[in-house]
DNA sequence: ACCTGAACACCGTTCAAGT
DNA sequence: ACCTGAACACCGTTCAAGT
């Protein structure tokens, strides 16, 4: 929009890699992904739309710059200072945070960010290796670290989905689903019901800290150490 | 393909609401979502692309129609003859198995089960309560039932993506990510590095169980139970 | 009531051409 | 080397028409 451009100025490039995915994040974060066609990137950037696979392959490879490009965001609190003692939980608790306001950065973007991480796999190693030296500081075996850094990640990953989906229907507008339910026949999901009618609105809210507590209880039964935090 | 069709005989719909959506997912389990489309649908059966309007309102109706139709198939063992009874980790267990058998049987599309699981909601709301049940039965107060259950339904959900997309680049081809780390610089991930190193193939694989032992270890810290089975 | 066909406003991408 | 423009093979959907 707006941006004119002239011929190429003498050894000045008006397309790179970088410029192109710059836009395309912009326009992902604010217009979804459907907004995101190589026609309308190529409109944001005032230029014609083959131009693009100049620098890119295809849309596919544009795709795979943005995860590249949005993991190379994610900082895991490098535990400064006295960081690289702090106990376990604290240090996988840092790297899920860390994972999940990454996610809540870019809602549009998320379940690309979670089913093509391959794309930022390089990205991601960093990342990762605070989670397994936070897993390994704990006392796991290297069978078990792989098990529970799974976990940790597929927990995380099912919050950021469902932080911007509400998957299996169950949270967010709960009080839909309580309405559904009463238009059920007879008293078809009593606990549910039961449940569900008990609470206010802010025992509704999605809870990661809750989820997050649970499961690093969970793996200090495996460690020995007691109950973390 | 092959099926021709007449015009409409006397009396018989030669296009259903379920005919529709009973193509719609063969197409998408055998072909993935790429190829449903309204108009190859449309040629799948042997019908006129617009004809599908009359049944359904777009393609967004489709996809919708989809989700019930695969919650539909959503069953978690009636905890049959003594079932109701069954400790409750083992029940919270077998609603989790059913919700990720289900998201297997159909690879390419669990990506939008877990997303637009609102649309599934009714179908979606028997599932829920068996889980709710066994929250119940495990002595938790309704409040504490909320977060357990979103805590098992995203970490199942996480899973599910998983299997089709290992996300964070963790899992599945963990060799390539041991060879990207290679061609790092020095020793830029060393924990990382030495856990991958010391591994099976074996060792790699996805433990869906051992995340749901560590889970429900987790949860009956809460309860106060002992580590369940 | 149900299906058809042409048309509109989009897509991603190939290929030949311009500078 | 980098950008352009026309073209091809697709989309979802609207609208007017057929039976």
């Amino acid at each position: 929009m707006g941006r004119r451009l002239g011929r190429p100025k003498a050894g000045q490039e008006l397309l790179t890699r970088e410029s192109i995915l710059g836009a395309a994040l912009r326009l992902v974060d604010e217009q979804g992904m459907a907004a995101l066609s190589m026609r309308r990137l190529a409109a944001e950037l005032g230029v014609d739309p083959m131009a693009l696979y100049h620098h890119l392959p295809g849309k596919a490879a544009v795709i795979a710059g943005l995860v590249e490009l949005v993991f190379a965001e994610l900082r895991v609190p490098p535990a400064g200072g006295a960081g690289e003692d702090r106990p376990w939980p604290e240090r996988v608790r840092a790297f899920a945070r860390a994972y999940r306001d990454l996610a809540r950065a870019h809602p549009h973007f998320v379940l690309h960010l979670v089913t093509h991480a391959e794309a930022g796999a390089a990205a991601a190693l960093e990342a990762s290796e605070a989670l397994y030296a936070a897993l390994a500081v704990a006392g796991l075996p290297p069978r078990l670290i792989v098990r529970a850094a799974d976990l940790v990640v597929d927990y995380v990953n099912g919050v950021a989905l469902a932080e911007v989906a509400r998957p299996l229907g169950e949270r967010g507008d709960r009080r839909e689903l309580l309405a559904l339910l009463r238009e059920q026949p007879d008293a078809h999901a009593p606990t549910l019901r039961r449940v569900l009618d008990d609470l206010t609105e802010d025992d509704l809210r999605l809870d990661f800290e809750f989820g997050l507590d649970t499961l690093l209880a969970g793996l200090a039964t495996i460690t020995g150490d007691g109950a973390p935090a």
